[in-house]
DNA sequence: TATTGTTATACTCTATAACTATA
DNA sequence: TATAGTTATAGAGTATAACAATA
């Protein structure tokens, strides 16, 4: 019965969703690692060490584009190759030392510019994105929630 | 003042913004034309026909860069050419019937596919959720804003 | 035989450097 | 000489198909 009204919002949120993330993504200078690189560094980051093939369904991505970004992150030094000692065939893959300072930074970095943005806001905007936030989070459980027939009522 | 208010907020939304940006975007079959195509068509179809140079900043790409992807979406009839009768060095690059059409399914797509993940949120959250729509325009709004030690005031 | 990864190949997006054509 | 754009070349991310090694 709200499906209008869910519309009408997805039309007026998605394009500045879209917006803002490319405003805190795309200019930032001075930072060799690429998106792939960095996402795959903080997953290792969250998670601890996972095999190769884990770590392509986690990222959205076929095993060869993960064994290709892996390889790129270990030419690196921010990644490392360990052999699975239960399975042989299997590779563990865990971030480095320097690959958690690194993508430390990064987020830092990242965080500090989005905030400089939100300090050009008025205390009533912050407040209420600030208000959205749950929201938010709620909707990007909803996407990880399995979408069986079944589960169409969550 | 608010700067430590400020960079809290940044560290619980620029994840989740990243997040949703990839749940619109990632997961989207059955789309051939690929992200940077489909920015191209909704710069020309908000813009109208534009020079090659002109694509390319608004796109934050080089030259080189606009130039090959103008040419797969000529391949594909999405968008022309036309020669510039003022300076015959410049190219201005349209977008077609078939390119325009093409676009706006593709947005309504996407529109539709997160109208239905919010269709899922409660109508608290989807209220949340509106009320913070002017303050992410203001945010979007201050990336375009000149940078220039003059405009800090802003 | 099935599973885990890698290698081979190809396409898109991206960049820099060198070039052409026009102002 | 400066500007608008293209071509040449290279590297990253992505995919599918074919292969190797292990279970």
């Amino acid at each position: 019965m709200s499906a209008h009204g869910s519309l009408e919002l997805s039309r007026q949120l998605r394009p500045l969703l879209t917006r803002v993330y490319q405003m805190v993504r795309r200019r930032s200078p001075g930072w060799d690692i690429s998106a792939a690189q960095s996402s795959v560094l903080t997953t290792l980051m969250d998670r601890g060490a996972l095999r190769m093939g884990e770590l392509a369904v986690i990222e959205g991505v076929r095993m060869p584009t993960a064994t290709s970004v892996v390889a790129r992150l270990v030419k690196l030094g921010l990644v490392e190759r360990i052999a699975d000692p239960q399975d042989r065939r299997a590779v563990l893959v865990g971030i480095t030392a320097r690959g958690s300072a690194q993508i430390s930074e990064l987020v830092a970095e990242r965080n500090a510019r989005f905030a400089e943005l939100l300090a050009r806001l008025s205390d009533e905007e912050r407040r209420l994105l600030r208000a959205a936030v749950p929201a938010m989070a709620h909707l990007v459980a909803l996407d990880i929630a399995p979408k069986d027939p079944a589960d169409t009522e969550l």
